[in-house]
RNA sequence: GCGCCAGUAGCUCAGCUGGAUAGAGCAACUGCCUUCUAAGCAGUAGGCCAGGGGUUCGAGUCCCUUCUGGCGUGCCA
């Protein structure tokens, strides 16, 4: 049972005893650290419901808990606050619970089945810095809903089905028209070898794309080519799935690298056989209207405050749009999978697109009345002129190209370093280190809020950066085993014998709450920031405290296996966070 | 036009159901390595929480309004 959960059951009753509601017990952590460890505001918000004063309230419920040994200060104080210590050996008890649970104390919750996509990169497109987000993002919350039981698969959701694909199959046509995939008369089998390297489609596509804006013949060449693939016109398709495997071989490279992975390989393109599904479920429900010659859903609801436009289901052209598509990949994911919860790690700008596609889906009956679609949006890195980010020749910078860089840095840091000596080791470390300074550069900010976007914090090492965090492993992971070098093994953990060493402990007892404070908010910020309060305390009580030439052996024992509990907490939050401790560094 | 989101230290950002003196990191200045990793620690300085009203015992947090910025608003995804 979580510390906070315990502390506000205990004043509950409490309340309750003294004939007030027991949900104005509430125990929070203090911000007032310097007057007590925990508060409850409960006796303020009581005096209202009661017309009785405040502090008087506070006193009575107080009262209730005078003679309870677990607390090593009680009081009722100013306009009506509780404030409350807990004893130093109920602090050290606790400790010693910890140890061994890997699981942190967290409460068991009954294991859910969410889909979360996330990544959605495309093909064609090479990754650039703007697909940083929804892939760390996602990762950690599937990580994190994993950690806390949950049977989570993970589908990066390919844009392998639009108009992109149009524009690059007209950009190759026009450049090589001789290839067989062209010629509509051709009936033979089409060549195992792929007509084109990755390191070509990624030049093509951007070409397409601004020949599209400017010509315009060009650009009904692409959208009849698109139609004509999701048609199943025989060389199209054989093109395409050239485009696909390379692409996805390419894409996995890339993500490896970052340390993220997916269950599914699914794209766009799988939602395509349940497409005429969808349609004919719009239709039995009599869903579907006609408007401006495409085929539309209401999806507006009496309640509304914002306008709610009619969703695009039928182009007028009698094409597929994305809604459609992604109406398609829901049913896929409740037919196949038969998720509690689907988690849309998506880009902000989505919202209203997506709000269109749940309540679509909900009316068709895609979903389930208990079934939880979410749309985990997150905000635009932006330059320093506000804008989206572009690189000083106004391009957008590959997402490799940032993976290279940040990893090089660091590079130029342990290249110097006489603790790592082996070359390889080095390279590994700096891989390590770089990846975590861009993910903690990331993930430190407010999921929904754009963020200044800075190469230079991506580059830090000191301050509030991953590298930081990964030093304090470990740091520890080096006093552990210098102690087990000289015999000395981590023993029970004692009640703490200084306010730093409390404060040490008082840390580590909330660390499952901001977990679950994550979870809720779906915020990797909230486990970031939790790691520099274990961290930051850590760090001051290791420079105050030596350990190892601690003259008192119980003492040093204690530390140690106050050490290693810090260490492995550490360890399992960055591992949620998709980033590895390095043995050295 | 309508809607959504944001505006907190010089810079980049936290701030959990409204609570006590608004917090970090960077940058600036001062100190601390004759052995547990200085990618660290200690300290100084830095704020009318965009402006104005309101709600109440109490507002960065809730409501109204103005200003500024970003985004979205049916045939791209």
């Amino acid at each position: 049972m979580l510390l906070r959960q315990m502390l506000t059951d205990i004043v509950s009753d409490a309340f309750e005893k003294a004939g007030y509601r027991r949900d104005l017990g509430t125990v929070t952590v203090s911000d007032r650290p310097d007057l007590c460890q925990f508060q409850c505001n409960g006796a303020m918000s009581a005096a209202k419901i009661y017309k009785k004063s405040p502090l008087a309230i506070a006193a009575e419920v107080v009262s209730r808990l005078k003679d309870d040994t677990r607390f090593s200060m009680l009081e009722a104080v100013k306009p009506g606050f509780i404030n409350l210590n807990l004893s130093d050996s109920l602090i050290s008890k606790i400790m010693n619970d910890m140890t061994g649970d890997s699981r942190l104390k967290l409460p068991s919750m009954a294991p859910l089945t969410i889909v979360v996509d996330y990544g959605g990169p495309n093909l064609a497109k090479p990754l650039h810095v703007g697909h940083l987000r929804s892939a760390i993002i996602g990762d950690c919350l599937k990580r994190l809903a994993r950690f806390l039981g949950h049977n989570v698969l993970g589908d990066v959701h390919l844009g392998d089905w639009g108009l992109q694909m149009g524009l690059v199959i007209s950009e190759v046509k026009r450049l090589k028209p001789d290839l067989i995939y062209f010629d509509p008369d051709f009936t033979g089998e089409y060549p195992a070898e792929a007509p084109v390297t990755v390191e070509e489609l990624n030049e093509i596509y951007p070409n397409a794309s601004k020949r599209a804006k400017t010509d315009e013949a060009f650009a009904e060449e692409a959208a009849r080519a698109t139609f004509e693939l999701q048609n199943g016109r025989r060389g199209y398709v054989a093109f395409w799935k050239h485009l696909r495997n390379s692409s996805v071989e390419d894409l996995k490279r890339n993500y490896q690298v970052l340390g993220v992975d997916f269950d599914y390989w699914y794209g766009e393109s799988d939602a395509e056989p349940y497409i005429p599904k969808v349609i004919n479920i719009l239709k039995e429900r009599n869903l579907l209207t006609e408007s401006e010659g495409a085929m539309v859903v209401d999806v507006s609801l009496p309640g509304d405050r914002e306008p709610m436009p009619p969703m695009l289901i039928v182009k007028s052209n009698g094409g597929d749009i994305y809604g459609t598509t992604d109406l398609g990949t829901l049913l896929q994911r409740m037919t196949d999978w038969h998720p509690d919860e689907l988690w849309y790690v998506v880009d902000n700008r989505q919202a209203l697109h997506l709000k269109q596609v749940f309540r679509c889906a909900s009316l068709a009956g895609i979903t389930g009345e208990n079934t939880v679609c979410t749309h985990i949006g997150f905000g635009t890195m932006n330059g320093k002129d506000g804008k989206p980010y572009k690189t000083r020749d106004g391009g957008v910078m590959r997402l490799s190209d940032m993976i290279d860089i940040v990893t090089k840095n660091a590079y130029e840091r342990t290249a110097q370093s006489e603790i790592v000596e082996d070359d390889i080791q080095k390279a590994g470390v700096a891989r390590m280190v770089g990846v975590a300074a861009m993910k903690i550069g990331d993930m430190i900010n407010h999921r929904t809020k754009d963020y200044i976007f800075d190469i230079d914090r991506f580059l830090a090492s000191d301050g509030k950066t991953g590298p930081y965090l990964q030093y304090t492993a470990v740091r520890i992971q080096s006093v552990l085993s210098k102690a087990s070098e000289l015999g000395f093994h981590p023993g029970e953990i004692l009640p703490p014998a200084s306010d730093l060493e409390r404060n040490l402990m008082l840390t580590l007892t909330n660390v499952s709450d901001g977990l679950l404070r994550a979870y809720y908010d779906k915020a990797p910020n909230v486990i970031c920031e939790t790691l520099f309060d274990i961290a930051g305390i850590f760090n001051k009580f290791y420079a105050e405290n030596k350990i190892l030439t601690c003259p008192d052996a119980p003492r040093r024992d204690s530390w140690l296996a106050l050490c290693s509990l810090t260490g492995s907490m550490i360890k399992t939050l960055l591992s949620i966070l998709g980033i590895e401790v390095p043995d050295r560094m």
